[in-house]
DNA sequence: TTGTAAGCGTTATCAG
DNA sequence: CTGATAACGCTTACAA
């Protein structure tokens, strides 16, 4: 037989202490608002008891939760974790809690998770890019819940934004693998449709072939989930083709790092033979080996910066605006001039 | 001037339906209390106000919120990414939501972490490891929410856990190491003050040691925190001795890849010149090269069956029992035997 | 099958 | 500085 002990509410609270709800509250919010001899009898009383104010009766009476509530699209890689850990000791620098969801990279899902947040009464919400069905931003907007935008820059949406140009940083990485004299250029990317940096970083590849005066026909372009075991199998979907690329281009580190596997594993040197190309500069692009040449995403700055600027939005601190957090190239080893066939 | 749209409640709803509230929460909760005809007229007006339930009001109605809690020592890392994503696929499919929160392996942070969480309504609570401040069980306990320990397994604890045996897994993997025939070990280790797991790890190889008819006066060990740089300064540390080890057991996978990356940039050769081993058999263990020699957690088992029984603790079906998880030697290149000097 | 109404635990507005 | 008391939005007996 279980006990049903019940859990301590303000009123027990305030029957210890002699004094009614309303005193014990205020010693909790405000508590210079309380003659310190009052309060030291109610702190002993909340002590006394193993007190925690009820969450949701707070909510309702208060209207403010405190709570920022971020959607990633996975848990499983680093890629998101970085810059999560630096929006999250920020928030709680603040007084903020965050709450996580991940979406697993599936739309309907996402959406689902949004209402779970708000429901929580979160006060703002993080999301990873622009691109979503539009209905989630109206719904957002009648719940009065302001949203941050990151891991992408635009400053011609809607929302604010905090991040990078993944257009313009993947051309840069692209004219570099051009530059060093690759023409038969193959690209393993994550899915486009729906996401935004996605696409834009394909967009990014396209730019730098046609500056540089070269057809974009050439291009092969393999769409996969993403994955190491997925770059390797899309490295072989290139390789098996009849004109092999001299240069990969990857749209992330752990597509690049897969490919990089497979291709050793099929005797291919790196980059002598192949060059492969990553995307974010998560830890491990320098751990592998050759080392990973990326685009370098300063990951920490950009959870910072997320974070002081959806608190701002939250607290009504002015207008805020988007802001670009600049991405530079990490040329290491595993790009390099094609060899003479 | 920004309007103050009000956010739609029930009564809204059910004004707009022509019914009564209750007939509107039916609608939301028990469908079939309720007949065809209505049901669609609530559920219209559902949509079209775009209405979305208080958490705050329900969580005080009803007293379950359909949460549970995580609270995981950083997000960091893969290590405890993938069962957490098992977790919450559990979960999701029993119809509750997951909320995790990270401490940073801070015990003031967790212990913050663990009543915000259960002020937030969570049903039930993951947390990694048994040990921790003991006030914390017992505030959980006047609380009425269970508590999962998981990553670990003990019979002898009084909270339930579903994990696996981290001292028999680690004194295997060192068996291992000192079949091969190694005498002069090194060990990088986490910190084990306030971690279970890693003074557990620490004492299944001195078992192995003593199993053996081995001193544990030549075990040197290093305790450091998380992440591939101190894996790699560890290292330094350990060979810049007097007696240089022929094999390091590391606590973790992080930590040895640490350790191989700096070996290999001083000239060593792993493993002809020294032995490395891990723990936790995370995707990079096979990436890295050589691939590391390390101990397997099946952590997508683990994390199935965690949200399994905590649903079960929470929903009081019975009363559960702890889990073994079995382990098993990843055996890879990283370890050899020693060269003879 | 549906409606009425009594809580649920806080905060906040007024008086005192 | 402190005490009543009215919200807050929902669930759930209990009635009809």
């Amino acid at each position: 037989m279980k006990k049903d002990r019940t859990v301590p509410t303000l009123e027990d609270v305030a029957k210890a202490a002699g004094v009614s709800t309303a005193t014990v509250s205020r010693c909790l919010n405000t508590p210079d608002r309380v003659v310190k001899e009052t309060r030291k009898r109610v702190t002993d009383a909340v002590e006394a008891l193993g007190y925690t104010p009820n969450f949701g009766a707070r909510m309702m009476a208060a209207k403010r939760t405190h709570t920022i509530g971020a959607i990633i699209p996975t848990m499983e890689n680093a890629i998101f974790a970085r810059g999560l850990q630096a929006f999250q000791e920020e928030l709680h620098r603040r007084g903020y809690t965050l709450i996580v969801a991940s979406s697993a990279y599936q739309p309907k899902l996402e959406k689902e998770q949004i209402r779970t947040l708000v429901a929580r009464g979160a006060d703002g919400i993080l999301l990873i890019g622009h691109e979503r069905d539009p209905d989630i931003y109206s719904y957002l907007e009648t719940q009065n819940v302001p949203v941050l935008v990151a891991w992408t820059y635009s400053t011609e949406k809607p929302q604010i934004s905090v991040g990078f140009d993944n257009r313009l940083s993947m051309r840069a990485l692209a004219e570099e693998v051009i530059r060093q004299g690759h023409r038969q250029i193959g690209v393993i990317s994550g899915e486009s449709a729906g996401n935004d940096r996605v696409s834009q970083r394909l967009a990014g590849i396209q730019d730098a072939l046609n500056m540089n005066g070269l057809s974009t026909d050439k291009l092969r372009v393999i769409e996969t989930s993403y994955g190491i075991d997925e770059g390797a199998a899309a490295f072989d979907k290139l390789m098996d083709a009849d004109q092999q690329p001299t240069a990969i281009i990857c749209g992330n580190d752990v597509l690049a790092v897969g490919a990089i596997h497979r291709a050793q594993a099929r005797g291919f040197r790196v980059p002598e033979d192949i060059s492969i190309t990553g995307f974010d500069d998560i830890e491990l692009a320098k751990l592998v080996r050759p080392a990973l040449t990326t685009v370098h995403v300063p990951h920490h700055q950009m959870g910072l910066k997320a974070a002081v600027t959806l608190a701002d939005m939250v607290e009504n601190k002015g207008s805020q605006s988007s802001y670009e957090i600049e991405t530079s190239l990490a040329v290491r080893d595993s790009l390099g001039p094609p060899t003479q066939t």
